[in-house]
DNA sequence: AACGCAGGCAACCGCCGTAAG
DNA sequence: ACTTACGGCGGTTGCCTGCGT
């Protein structure tokens, strides 16, 4: 016999994650761990396959990752281990602290390759024995980025350029663009510490079930609809360590119909409605600063993946 | 204001290597 | 030694959103 069955995959929930379940399964990853993903979702009281749940902590949970938009010192990196590593998206991924390997592969389809094609580039892989070399020795490809095919460099300027027409500023030498690339090495390691904190901060603007949707609460009648704005409330780390009770809202302005407040209204109110809770407090508050200490305990603790 | 289209991205699918039983 | 699930990966899909008409 093998091994027991991952989950039997009947009356399992698909599709978009919702808030409710992107809390469960933080929670119980910060309280527990990661040891089985098959355990998590039974275990976190998810209606969800064990595979689904490592997707979502991996690519959107992670409080290491980095998200927002691609550098350009990051797309020229990107472009160049392409180059060498071709559709290995774990390997590129892991040369860029707090991006996903999904993250990468979705930039480079929609953006990087396009713009390749226009010029006229090709975008497949052309070295080889890069590749070979790369699987003999893994570690040694993660300490440097270096370039080793004299045509795909080429490739690599002519697609500088072709940015430069869509809107990018400045022409790079190759020089220049050697030390750039040592720079982004050294700073990512460098600046780890407040992408975790920026990470918390995105996050937390998710998290926060009981406040997001009552502060800045406006309404503007129109003749057909009520449109509600609802700020997105984060607060930063350190001004929370100052000021606990100071919650300083972000700029992000959602603007929704009344059935999200409704939604909201629901979940803040019956957080039981839909699956079971393993809290042990009642104010959703407290519930969001209690979350907020693991977490930053969490960052402080726990290594970078 | 309504509709259609395209781009972006989260999530799923299916394959493969590894390890548990 | 063999079977089979797990975890990881790359390819693909489909939904959501923004933009143009």
């Amino acid at each position: 016999m093998g091994r027991q069955p991952c989950c039997d995959k009947v009356g399992l929930k698909r599709g978009p994650w919702t808030i409710e379940e992107d809390h469960k399964l933080v929670n119980f990853i910060l309280n527990n761990g990661i040891h089985c993903w098959r355990m998590v979702p039974k275990l976190a009281g998810l209606l969800r396959c064990g595979k689904s749940c490592r997707l979502r902590w991996i690519n959107y949970l992670r409080p290491d990752l980095k998200r927002g938009a691609f550098t350009e010192m990051e797309e020229d990196q990107i472009i160049q281990l392409h180059s060498r590593l071709g559709n290995r998206w774990s390997k590129i991924a892991a040369h860029f602290p707090g991006r996903t390997d999904n993250e990468i592969k979705n930039h480079w389809n929609t953006r990087i390759k396009k713009r390749l094609k226009l010029l006229g580039l090709d975008p497949v892989p052309h070295n080889s024995t890069e590749l070979q070399k790369e699987n003999d020795d893994d570690d040694e490809a993660k300490k440097e980025v270096t370039v080793s095919d004299h045509g795909q460099e080429n490739s690599l300027e002519e697609a500088k350029v072709g940015r430069q027409d869509i809107g990018h500023a400045k022409r790079v030498s190759p020089e220049t663009n050697e030390k750039k690339r040592n720079s982004v090495e050294l700073n990512s390691l460098d600046e780890t510490t407040n992408e975790l904190l920026e990470s918390y901060e995105m996050l937390c603007g998710n998290f926060n079930l009981g406040l997001p949707w009552m502060i800045d609460h406006q309404e503007t009648n129109t003749n057909t609809t009520t449109t509600t704005s609802y700020t997105s409330s984060s607060f930063s780390l350190e001004e929370y360590s100052n000021n606990p009770s100071s919650i300083v809202e972000s700029s992000s302005i959602i603007h929704e119909d009344n059935s999200l407040q409704q939604w909201a209204d629901s979940t803040t109110m019956d957080s039981n409605s839909i699956l079971s809770w393993d809290i042990g407090f009642n104010n959703p508050l407290e519930q969001d600063l209690l979350f907020f200490e693991k977490y930053s305990q969490y960052l402080t603790s726990y290594p970078p993946l």
